[in-house]
DNA sequence: CTGCTTGCAAAGGCTTTGCAGAACA
DNA sequence: TGTTCTGCAAAGCCTTTGCAAGCAG
């Protein structure tokens, strides 16, 4: 598990051992999501990315974090159908979606324990195994919407 | 836990019970996505409802199973960016979500068990906690994609 | 140099919305 | 009859793609 990888030489290393290009586009999104712990939506990465002017386009930000995702240097949190996170935690752990504010919140994998695999089809094996915990604001009414 | 709704008298009564309008559409719908547990998008359930001739429109459709989900009587499950799908099963149970073929499979909650849930923030309530086991056919390689 | 990348704009797929006519209670 | 619902088409959003110019190795 990694965490504050902002050394350009560290980036640059994990670029090429993946065989891809060192590009200047590549070197800024990395050095921007992977940097620390966090959820980040396309869009947030392009604003964040060209917040001192233009500097990746929106086609570059989206190819290249599907690219990170496919390298195994980010990983996809599918918890809205309206927008893909891109999570800079790549170790093993789930995670509680706020569906008020739409944050995301990691959950340590030793805490929240998953038990009891059921039996897969034939021929097929496990790519990974997802907890989501919903959670919205306390409403002093009760459950439903 | 309901299965096998397709009783018109039953379908009226869970519509009227929600306190909605009874119409033709949505007794067709409902009686085509709740007659069995089944995971269907809001295109299948477009095609299936029209595959005898035009019978509700695609507006209608995703009103409706949006409607239904606020009703509590279809459950969204969102696994793929790219479409919702809309669960007939509304008890409590888990997906293995297939990506290969998109294809969904219920798993028991008690067969298949989480334990222990993290602090949630402050001022905060569960909504609901889903477990998805991604599979997929197994490659004779290795594990990347 | 040569091929991979980028950027732009256009296209694409799913979903929502505005509004007039139709249907339910 | 008064609302609510439906259908159509248009609009909206996020994301992908085609193609010419640019950059990395």
């Amino acid at each position: 598990m990694q965490s504050e990888i902002r050394d350009p030489d560290t980036l640059r290393g994990l670029l090429e051992s993946a065989e891809v290009r060192c590009t200047q586009q590549r070197m800024l999104l990395a050095s921007l999501v992977l940097s620390h712990k966090q959820h980040l939506s396309a869009d947030q990465v392009f604003a964040l990315a060209n917040r001192d002017g233009p500097a990746v386009s929106k086609a570059t930000v989206y190819n290249t974090l599907n690219l990170f995702a496919r390298l195994g240097l980010v990983r996809e949190v599918i918890v809205d159908p309206q927008r893909v996170f891109y999570d800079s935690n790549v170790s093993d752990h789930h995670h509680l979606y706020n569906e008020d504010d739409g944050s995301l919140i990691d959950v340590d994998a030793g805490s929240l324990e998953v038990r009891g695999l059921p039996e897969l089809p034939a021929d097929t094996e496990v790519r990974g195994i997802e907890v989501i915990v919903r959670i919205r604001g306390r409403r002093p009414g009760g459950e439903v919407a």
